[in-house]
DNA sequence: CTCATAAACTAGCGGTGTAAGTTTTCATTC
DNA sequence: GAATGAAAACTTACACCGCTAGTTTATGAG
């Protein structure tokens, strides 16, 4: 087959049925011939609309990164935007929590993750934190959504009850785990956001807001 | 060549070479083949010794896991105890950063992951902690020390200048997280740390110490 | 109308995990 | 001590992988 008449392929439609693809089946049941069949195409065919795989990831994890709402920093007090961004941040990585190992790498040169990154700080550093403050607090919360997107922590365990009857004593039950998947992982999301944020408030009134009232106020 | 009088594999062997080589060139380097011609054999040898690869992978996330030290659940207040915990199970990670996109995937069935847990969880029951709590603690500093570990927060921003002065004013100074990358990592960890177990130690004046108080005594 | 570019194709390279079958040695049992 | 079965190396091979190179033809710009 020649070139088309109208093109058979664009980037969106690439990127789109590539995240179906990891969705369903995993990052690793991704490969470009499999892409390229599911697009009605050959698999060397993608590489006319992107250089790499890696950068057909790149593009899908951002469109990922994309649907993180930010907008608190602009509006609410820095501890209300941090809660509510991480919540969104989390909703939208355990949308597609296949591509989340990737996702991890950092921004990278993502558009969309560079902006996320851009109002957390600046949002941060505006409520007064330090910068360097303000870079831990990011990476910190990052930490947290990462990790608790990266796997099911109740799906970790192996639904098999003689397993952990031998030898965990503590683990008993264990191999239920798995049924109350959604609420473990996120009561222990909802708990550690809280504490974290907890202690991230008493902290800024043991710093941030004694300081400031030390100095002439700008 | 036949069977050699002396077996030149064992899984130790393997196991070793295997994490070195994954420390040195990554996960994605990692090759059955290239596995076993550092380890001066061909490359399904290897299957004499472990059914699949990721029984290798297996094994080699689990000798990791190995080094996080527990003890303190055996010896000192539950905080401190996490905090050790916490401080260990990061730097084993962080010492073999290759690894722990796999191990993200939670325990499975290998031997020192479900210790660890069973030391964990065990050690915080016997604390006081309602047991669904004590999953989500468990479970929400796993989430914080993987996604600490899993990439570093540092690195994962470009050191281009131009790309961040462009569209991204508070990242003006991003390109240079890259050189200050430890300081960077392990400041938002020791922070983020702090805060959660700040944040935990309220929750447990909050909940457990006065639940217990308002029940006689055991 | 010309012509460079774009977008599909086919063929193929070197790599991957692993299944199958072969050979020889080791360890056990009669 | 001979027989036997398992163990541990090997070779060969399959289907798949990311990607390169070169081909063909339609498109859009001059």
């Amino acid at each position: 087959m020649p070139r088309p008449r109208r093109p058979l392929l664009t980037r969106d439609r690439i990127v789109e049925t590539a995240l179906a693809l990891i969705d369903a089946d995993g990052l690793g049941a991704l490969s470009t011939r499999r892409l390229a069949a599911a697009l009605g195409v050959q698999g060397p065919s993608l590489y006319n609309h992107f250089a790499t795989k890696d950068e057909i990831l790149d593009a899908v994890a951002d469109t990922v990164t994309g649907a993180v709402d930010t907008s608190g920093f602009a509006s609410r007090d820095w501890l209300a935007a941090l809660r509510d961004w991480a919540w969104s941040y989390r909703r939208a990585l355990t949308s597609h929590p296949n591509i989340v190992p990737y996702l991890a790498q950092g921004p990278g040169r993502r558009p969309a993750a560079l902006a996320m990154a851009d109002a957390v700080y600046g949002g941060l550093v505006r409520a007064g934190w330090p910068p360097a403050r303000a870079t831990h607090i990011g990476a910190a919360l990052r930490y947290f959504v990462a990790g608790s997107a990266l796997g099911s922590f109740a799906r970790g365990f192996v639904e098999d009850p003689e397993l952990y009857a031998a030898h965990y004593p503590h683990l008993r039950q264990a191999h239920r785990l798995a049924e109350h998947q959604q609420s473990v992982d996120e009561g222990a999301f909802a708990l550690g956001l809280d504490a974290l944020l907890h202690g991230l408030a008493a902290e800024y009134t043991r710093t941030v807001e004694t300081v400031e009232s030390a100095r002439p106020t700008g």
